[in-house]
RNA sequence: GGGGUGUUAGCUCAGCUGGUUCAGAGCACCUGCCUUACAAGCAGGGGGUCACUGGUUCGAAUCCAGUACGCCCCA
């Protein structure tokens, strides 16, 4: 035989990815006579890698879209990247003190020229890697958030908003990130449990050598302490309310105020107000009319407001006023408690809330109609559990913080002029026109005006992806915006259900007047088998393209979809994609074994039984795929078409009809089987693209436009039920039987007798040859006598006898047959039990009544063919 | 602290509107096989009081309540 015994993936995937892409497969454009089925891809960061999330998200997209194309829909799917400011921004920051130049060191247009350069470098690998995994993407309309098109549509947005007064610029307390030195996102902060000490500090009371004990995690703060609370209710302290007390070593005199919003269980019931440094405390101080005294700078060391410390790290702060207090006697305790740490999602710094001034989405009217189309089904999330995490989030969603002190992005289009009032305007010419009205100054100049220095969340740039891909913005009523959106499923991880869905939701409807997509499947998260998830630092995560070089791509692909319940962390493992390979090679060892047969023409088809059967089976199980894929339950849509492979075509139907060896096949059974391989080629084609398109050619020549991935999608069709039943009868015989050689150790190779003892020989016609072939039968016998010296099972009504040469242990067979006839016993027993029960019989549906009487039939049934048997054997 | 969600074979998970042919699947495991498509394989097999307690019902893995533990989101 020439084909090889083993699937070879490399050679095939290269060859047929490449011809998919030369016949333009993978293209879209609109088809008013088509329906089109639109996915856009989530775009992964520009200078990103692919990841163990990358492969199951995308494989998941590519299942999809491979079958809509071949279901004869428009497919397409759009590709492209975002330009992820921060953590761009941070590695050329990196790659740029390598080569010993500082950020600060460079002008911003200078800076921008690097990372332009740096991105030109490696922004196409990510997408260069997910063509090695098979993704059908429609290349040529592959975006990036930064291109002139798209930025373009972000610049009008912000100003289209900002006229409409939804965005606005305000002093607000935000999440600064100290080492990327830019404010992020209560998205983008983490929350990690830790054990914090918590610190007794004494205020001596001004003039009186009383004090009192507050108690704080941060003593490093005291010095922008601008009052101590105290509830006013709290016995131990309201005589003190309106007393003034003085900072610890700094000796500066605050009040003592009274507010309810104290616990007085909490700490000491003693609170230090320090409202530059923590939200609470700043509304506290804007309730209270305090002063803020902002003592750190931007990189989290204390500036010259502090006093002392000057230029030390917060951190080394803490540390050094701990020593500092405690021998002045005024640490009073030190206490552990648990506490949890905010930290930021990419460079991990602890968070300093900080009062500054950004820009800033409302999201109220925004969020409205994006809360409720989610709650009316209007778009549909898979699993529906995440919708009322969704809900939760949108009905207390706060206003977004959208300017990034970075300059990798779109920098803010707001001008502003020296008195320090601006103007928002698309270009620098409208804002010089826009200055000049507003001030009346007819010769102010460009150069009169100054842009804001920030740049924008890179997700007010994402929000607007499935129009902006579609040119949307630049031109709202093109044929591709008009046809493709909206779009139809929207593949993703639940960690951004609110930074990016949500917001795309809402931008959807503000800009189209429709949802952006019909449904957000959401993927889990890849963790290893300790249930951890995957890092570079704790290096557990493989290289997807290391899998792929060692199990093919059609085999990772299905080790990603194994065991990925939608909504569920998948717990990957590597064997998850042996087992892939091993499929791969089993559907090739099936081809291999039909396209060795020959085939004589003159041969009667002596296969009516199991052709009809496969044919039924196949239907019964399509509609089960194609429901699981109504579903979105893609891993058991997967598993649905893994079974009927493996189990049914090959380890029965198959073995049926095999021809012995070396001998031909005749042509209708030959027929048939190609056209079943075919279909099991389709159905399989989304999972495993490459192996199936290989086979799909190798079957037969054909003309170089008819490739498996445009083939016709099966259609769901007739399924014969009684014949199912009977083969299912028929294969537990055989099973029976294997059961028996492999109890009593009678070789595979030694042909055996059968005898039936059945009131309906008929039955078996048109099957005897299967049992026969299956189980390696010499002779078949029907008749209603029981059979002396032999092994027996029931099935059903009849009995089969397995005769055995020589003595067979009586005993043990008659202990068998025993257990049997008890535990039948039992069970005709509790079905009686029922039975005899009135409430049951007048309370229950007819169809349930009904089968308990067909459970007591054949329980009966049974019973007497079981004593029959022992009685025999006695 | 508030809200959500889950607890089914060794592991990962299915079990829709309650009816014992629903206690399932895949993997893992055990036994026997190098049987000429496939040892990346074939055949057969064992394994779960469906977390716990109580309730509703003729009947509960399936509905309700509580307990324990886990996870997620928000404070």
């Amino acid at each position: 035989m020439s084909i090889a015994k083993t699937y070879n993936p490399k050679e095939t995937e290269e060859k047929w990815y490449k011809t998919w892409m030369e016949q333009g497969f993978f293209r879209s454009k609109p088809n008013p006579r088509k329906q089109p089925y639109t996915i856009v891809i989530p775009p992964p960061n520009v200078t990103g890698v692919l990841h163990m999330g990358h492969m199951l998200n995308n494989t998941i997209q590519d299942v999809l879209i491979r079958r809509a194309r071949m279901q004869g829909k428009e497919a397409c799917w759009v590709p492209g990247t975002d330009h992820a400011s921060i953590a761009t921004e941070a590695k050329v920051v990196a790659m740029l003190r390598e080569k010993g130049i500082q950020k600060t060191d460079l002008s911003r247009e200078e800076f921008l020229e690097y990372a332009w350069e740096w991105k030109n470098k490696y922004g196409g690998i990510i997408l260069e890697q997910l063509k090695k995994l098979g993704a059908s993407c429609d290349w040529d309309r592959t975006r990036f958030t930064m291109e002139p098109d798209l930025t373009k549509a972000v610049i009008d947005v912000f100003v289209d908003l900002y006229r409409k007064g939804k965005i606005y610029r305000g002093v607000r307390m935000v999440n600064w990130d100290p080492v990327g030195l830019t404010a992020i996102s209560d998205e983008e902060v983490i929350a990690k449990e830790t054990t914090a000490k918590m610190y007794h500090l004494r205020y001596k009371l001004e003039g009186s050598e009383e004090f009192i004990v507050v108690a704080t995690s941060r003593p490093e703060t005291i010095m922008a302490d601008v009052a101590v609370a105290v509830n006013p209710n709290d016995d131990r302290y309201k005589h003190l309310i309106g007393k003034n007390v003085l900072i610890p070593l700094l000796n500066r005199a605050i009040p003592i105020i009274g507010d309810e919003y104290v616990a007085m269980d909490f700490g000491t019931g003693c609170l230090k107000v320090t409202p530059a440094h923590d939200l609470n405390d700043y509304e506290l101080g804007v309730k209270h009319n305090l002063p803020v005294i902002d003592i750190l700078n931007d990189n989290g060391t204390l500036n010259e407001k502090a006093v002392l410390y000057v230029g030390q790290d917060r951190f080394a702060a803490r540390k050094q006023i701990v020593k500092d207090l405690e021998p002045a006697g005024l640490l009073a305790d030190v206490k552990e408690y648990a506490s949890v740490l905010q930290t930021s999602e990419r460079t991990g710094a602890v968070i300093e809330p900080k009062l500054s001034m950004q820009w800033w989405v409302k999201m109220d009217t925004l969020a409205k109609p994006a809360l409720d189309a989610v709650m009316n089904d209007d778009i549909k999330l898979h699993p529906p559990k995440f919708k009322n995490m969704y809900r939760s989030w949108m009905e207390n969603v706060r206003d977004w913080c959208i300017s990034r002190q970075l300059w990798w992005g779109q920098q803010i289009p707001a001008y502003y002029l020296a008195d320090g009032s601006f103007v928002v305007a698309p270009t620098l010419e409208e804002a010089v026109e826009m200055a000049r009205e507003k001030t009346g100054n007819q010769h102010l100049t460009e150069s009169d005006l100054r842009q804001d220095e920030d740049v924008l969340d890179t997700w007010f740039s994402s929000w607007l992806w499935p129009i902006s891909v579609f040119d949307g913005f630049k031109d709202p009523d093109n044929k591709d915006i008009n046809y493709y959106y909206p779009t139809n499923d929207l593949v993703t991880a639940p960690e951004i259900l609110f930074f990016w869905v949500a917001r795309m939701i809402m931008a959807g409807y503000e800009y189209r007047k429709e949802m952006p997509f019909k449904n957000v499947y959401l993927t889990g998260i890849v963790r290893d088998t300790q249930g951890r998830k995957m890092s570079k630092q704790l290096g557990n995560s493989p290289d997807p393209l290391d899998l792929i070089e060692k199990y093919g791509a059609d085999g990772v692909r299905t080790g990603m979809l194994y065991s990925s319940p939608a909504g569920n962390d998948l717990l990957f493992d590597e064997k998850l994609c042996e087992q892939g390979r091993n499929f791969s090679n089993k559907i090739w060892n099936a081809y291999r074994l039909i396209s060795s047969w020959e085939c004589d023409q003159t041969l009667e088809s002596p296969n009516e039984s199991a052709i009809a059967w496969f044919e039924s089976r196949f239907n019964q199980e399509f509609a089960v795929l194609e429901e699981h894929f109504e579903k979105f339950r893609i891993s058991d849509a997967l598993m649905t078409v893994y079974k009927l492979v493996w189990d049914d075509f090959c380890s029965s139907y198959l073995e049926m009809i095999k021809p012995a060896y070396q001998k031909p096949i005749d042509p209708h059974t030959l027929k048939a089987t190609h056209h079943f391989l075919e279909n099991i080629l389709k159905v399989l084609h989304p999972f495993m693209p490459f192996i199936t398109e290989e086979i799909w050619h190798e079957l037969k020549e054909r003309p170089v436009k008819d490739c498996l991935i445009i083939a016709p999608w099966p259609k769901i069709d007739k399924v014969d039920t009684i014949l199912l039943e009977k083969m299912e009868r028929v294969l537990d015989i055989v099973a029976g039987i294997r059961h028996i050689r492999n109890t009593k150790n009678i070789p595979n190779n030694k042909a055996l007798n059968l005898h039936v003892k059945t009131a309906s020989p008929h039955y078996y016609n048109g099957f005897e040859s299967i049992i026969r072939k299956l189980a390696n039968l010499e002779t078949v016998s029907y008749s209603e006598a029981i059979i002396d010296n032999a092994i027996s099972f029931v099935e059903g009504p009849d009995e089969y006898f397995v005769p055995m040469e020589g003595n067979i242990d009586v005993e043990a067979e008659k202990d068998r047959l025993q257990k049997e006839l008890e535990y039948t016993k039992g069970f005709l027993a509790s079905v009686d039990k029922k039975l005899s029960n009135e409430r049951f019989v007048s309370g229950a549906p007819a169809i349930v009544l009904e089968k308990e009487y067909q459970k007591k039939a054949d329980a009966e049934a049974k019973i007497k063919a079981l004593e029959e048997s022992l009685a025999a054997l006695a």
